[in-house]
DNA sequence: TTACACATACCGACTGGTTAGTCTGTCCCG
DNA sequence: CGGGACAGACTAACCAGTCGGTATGTGTAA
């Protein structure tokens, strides 16, 4: 039996990264030891070192996998086939719902690109832009179409946006008075109001 | 003569403080040894130790003089002796500018409260609240007088707003295209376009 | 079927380097 | 001459990453 999945079923790489990503949250990144967390992982240094580089290259799992899935939802809801604003309040509303519903992940990722490896915080912006590109392409295609008020610049709107996400994780509760979904049509009902021609 | 000008003008507490500022800025806290902070003031340890107790008082004096700042500025407007839509506007706007102008304060802002003593911590979320409610109180203003919306929560919109301040130091260069006022104007204006009834 | 080689999956003591904060002492001013 | 304003060496603690070692499974050849 390889000791892999040793105590509960959860393959040690991946009890790692859940490990990491929860102490990042909580305590940052530079404030969380190697050590604590592989004694969260129930494991040692050699076997974080066996699957992992590096400390950064643990951060940089999380980022890598908080964009994949973000990417994968808004081109779904992007490339949908619904009249422009439907598929933007769509994607503005999941990008709310799954940012709560992963919060420690979103706290981690506005809060510590600064600790990643300038090669890797390219990386991660490069991706990231690809995002945005993607998020301001809807927001020109309806403003081409006319159901979308252009007094604003598309970039300046997708920040906007975006920076309520960001901040959803310096506020956001799972014990207030609003569950995810409500967050997010609220969110995207002043997205949508604000683009109003 | 006393040392505490030496050099330049500037008293060296204030020196300390600026220093500490754009390197918490550029580096993060964590990243930041008091030894840099000295030296880059040009004093020593001796000096810092001096003035402020520890690193982390240095960290809660940029919060309190930012907190300072902001919640004058917000009262000026909020009391101004105009309708509520100009009083909202001309508030929502200022806070952008104000915040592009020391984008040093923003980013260490947002992005190290978590590393101030869970005392000091509380204390700057209390005053937090505090310019928060002032600034919600004017929404309901609005929407009791019915000029604005009562389609979302008051607290959210606010959240809303500060989501896109926060996110300004992540994307905003001064040597983009925008200038700060142009950048206030828009994000005012998709506030005050989010709110119309 | 057994025996042996080899790889994978870890363990945990150790190292080299860094850091916040302390403390003793010096210098100048009133 | 007493005290505020520093200087700078020192300490105690911590931490990322290394490395030699061990255990377990797997392929293979006799």
């Amino acid at each position: 039996m390889p000791r892999t999945t040793d105590g509960d079923g959860t393959p040690v790489p991946q009890r790692l990264l859940a490990a990491a990503t929860r102490l990042f949250a909580e305590q940052g990144y530079d404030r969380t030891s190697v050590q604590e967390i592989v004694e969260a992982a129930g494991v040692t240094k050699g076997a974080l070192y066996h699957y992992f580089g590096s400390k950064d290259d643990l951060l940089h799992e999380v980022y890598a996998r908080v964009l994949r899935l973000q990417q994968e939802r808004l081109d779904t809801f992007a490339n949908a086939d619904e009249p422009v604003e439907k598929r933007l309040r769509d994607a503005a509303a999941d990008v709310v719902v799954t940012t709560i519903e992963n919060l420690d992940d979103a706290m981690i990722f506005f809060r510590s690109m600064h600790h990643l490896s300038p090669e890797k915080n390219k990386q991660v912006r490069a991706e990231r832009r690809r995002y945005h590109e993607r998020f301001r392409a809807l927001i020109e295609e309806g403003q081409k179409a006319g159901v979308f008020s252009t007094a604003t610049p598309a970039d300046l709107v997708v920040d906007y946006h975006f920076g309520s996400v960001h901040h959803l994780s310096t506020w956001y509760r799972p014990d207030g008075p609003l569950g995810p979904q409500e967050v997010a049509d609220h969110l995207a009902d002043l997205l949508l109001r604000a683009l109003r021609p």
